[in-house]
DNA sequence: GGAAGATAATTGCAAACGCATATATATTTG
DNA sequence: CAAATATATATGCGTTTGCAATTATCTTCC
């Protein structure tokens, strides 16, 4: 069982020889490939592309975020999120706000009618949610999530 | 219409009472962002998109597979697979062959010259893969998987 | 304290994407 | 067995995306 060995490490092994289905990239793709077609339909019909909806979901935790910060939670680019942000303020589900101590910075906050349509939109996440662990029992499901964090905090570039 | 619920469930909860770094599919899609990122920026050098090396890495392992399966395994729109493997086979990197049985259908092969190309795009894989992992032991890594198996048979459309 | 460099957000533009459709072939059905 | 329907792939076209450049502001450092 150790870990390092003379040639080729463990897990220095040609995809072929472990398997596509044991490559965990690969499993993650595909599930959250099916997981955003399955949101992104749904927000289709109310409107709203995946950046708009991710901006909603993310900015009901933290409000009055920076755009910058935003965009690594969201997960876009900040030049689409910058288009996703003008749509929501057209449509009045957010309003902009520049930084009270740097100017060159922009806060985003949620209105009343963006917290509404929020409340339209995360029942469907939640069900996409819940489909993705059916037959997952709690216990299996905190150390996934535990391992997310792990794997989060190894690849991530920012501090959160 | 499912299972009648009389009051809401554990998981049903706000995203902000559960927080955001608790939401698995959220962690899933900053780890796949950061992923897909440093790949597709190494593979930029190579002069390939991102529906193109997914494309090499799914053939160095179902080699002569159906377009519509890759297009699945690969998680791009056939459309985008379409135009991606046009891109591939001018660079001489793939084949394509009329299915045997079904002339509508369409299977595709790695050249020599795709495996090389393959062969230089996996230590890459492979790489931004151990990062992922740092610090995770192989049982925490084994369990993971099995978790992204049971997640995708959940929600996959296709048996595969 | 002012020039040089860094950072925040936006925008122009070309490339990539996805939906809907077209074309060809298979399969089902009356 | 011909017509209707389904499936496999490719393509036309409008939308979205991402890179690079722009503008504005802040920070550093000589």
């Amino acid at each position: 069982m150790t870990e390092n060995r003379e040639v080729s490490p463990a897990a220095a092994r040609r995809l072929a020889e472990m398997g596509l289905e044991n490559f965990a990239p690969y499993l993650m793709n595909r599930i959250m490939g099916r997981y955003n077609a399955a949101i992104s339909a749904e927000m289709a019909k109310l409107g709203l592309t995946t950046p708009q909806m991710r901006s909603l979901a993310v900015l009901s935790v933290i409000d009055g975020i920076l755009i910058r910060e935003l965009a690594v939670y969201a997960v876009v680019q900040q030049s689409t999120l910058s288009r996703a942000l003008d749509a929501l303020h057209k449509d009045g589900l957010v309003r902009r706000q520049t930084d009270k101590t740097d100017s060159r910075a922009t806060r985003v906050f949620l209105t009343d009618a963006g917290r509404d349509a929020y409340a339209k939109l995360w029942p469907h996440m939640e069900r996409s949610y819940d489909a993705m662990f059916k037959g997952i029992d709690e216990a299996e499901k905190a150390a996934f999530t535990s391992t997310l964090k792990t794997m989060l905090r190894n690849i991530r570039k920012h501090d959160f």
